[in-house]
DNA sequence: ACAAAAACATACTATTTAGTATGTTTTTGT
DNA sequence: ACAAAAACATACTAAATAGTATGTTTTTGT
């Protein structure tokens, strides 16, 4: 990876940490320049202003993070209702990247930007329908084989599944303990059995 | 009411119509004084700093609110899987007081305070509980009236609940459309039967 | 090797911010 | 009525902030 390149992935990495932590508007450029040794020379040459930057980290960092995570988990999979229970327990138990009392970064970003910026809106709604779509995917093939009732509304239980995965890592940011996971998660599996 | 009283409701009422829309942290005091048309020194004549008019928000607005608006339909209950329903519908469909563009005031303060103010964690872990302990007490009158099932656990059943509303209120941000609220909803009734 | 462009560095600016210092006015108890 | 306290008003400060102006150094193609 040439040099220029590696300034610009190391200003998005330590930016997202510090952003994850501490917030968007609360993380200063000097924070981050602080953080990376970067200068700001070096920082607005790659980056026209702050927002240009976060964007760049929702397309640059989160997608593919989350297409690895989020969306990978899903592909290779034989009965929906495990999958999705061990995918949502994968993020929440075994995930050491993401902490229980910084939540979700999408959800995170989402909460503070989606409302005044609306291309923070359009950057994070693409990746969230990635998710979105897939998981209806995976739904209906569970139909498809008989491991999933007929009646089941794919697209009702994806918004569902994935709103109570954003709503427990919110929860987790006040209560600060995996435990909530763990309570969220014994009931999920319940739901999810009902769809059989 | 006293005069002095009113100067301090009209500030925790249009700070909180400000950070409801903008976020805590990108609501600055000079904006609320603009909004209020109250000087500075009243402002500091009633508050420390900007972080205690801030907790005065969620003990002295949010939660009477909360309380009136989360609390008090559930007290009335004869089925807990209808009147559950019924809240949430009210919540996101009815109530006209929150927008979807702006989600839910507890779960945004939550998002953005939790994780780095002790203060504002306490506050908005009581009036949390507040919800959740009442929502376990009418399950489980529920169960001993034979309309839930045995086995279920309220609490669990609570978290998940309050997780999902939390969730689409986040994901009603990006969306901007409170189509998705219907969504969520279906499948919230469908997974509440799953209790009988 | 060397010119041009890319990449980075430093010093500065204009605004915004929370908070303070020091007043004046209004209310209240006696 | 009047002193004391409560309530409010104005002018200021120091720090932080995003962004710019103007450089120097490094890389790259020929």
């Amino acid at each position: 990876m040439k040099k220029a390149a590696l300034t610009r992935l190391n200003i998005l990495q330590k930016a997202f940490e510090l952003i994850y932590e501490k917030g968007y508007q609360t993380t200063s450029i000097d924070d981050i320049l602080a953080s990376t040794q970067v200068t700001k020379g070096a920082f607005y040459y790659h980056f026209k202003n702050k927002d240009e930057m976060g964007i760049a980290i929702i397309n640059e960092l989160l997608k593919p993070t989350l297409s690895s995570n989020f969306i990978e988990p899903l592909q290779n999979d034989e009965n929906p209702i495990e999958t999705i229970h061990n995918l949502i327990h994968h993020l929440l138990i075994e995930n050491d990247f993401l902490k229980v009392q910084h939540g979700c970064p999408v959800s995170n970003f989402t909460q503070e930007m989606a409302s005044w910026n609306q291309d923070f809106s359009n950057a994070l709604n693409e990746i969230t329908q990635l998710w979105i779509t897939t998981m209806i995917e995976i739904i209906e093939r569970g139909k498809l084989k008989g491991l999933i009732r007929n009646e089941v509304n794919a697209n009702q239980v994806t918004m569902f599944v994935m709103s109570g995965y954003w709503g427990i890592r919110n929860f987790g940011k006040l209560d600060k303990n995996k435990l909530v996971y763990d309570t969220y998660l014994t009931e999920l599996k319940y739901y999810l059995e009902t769809l059989k």
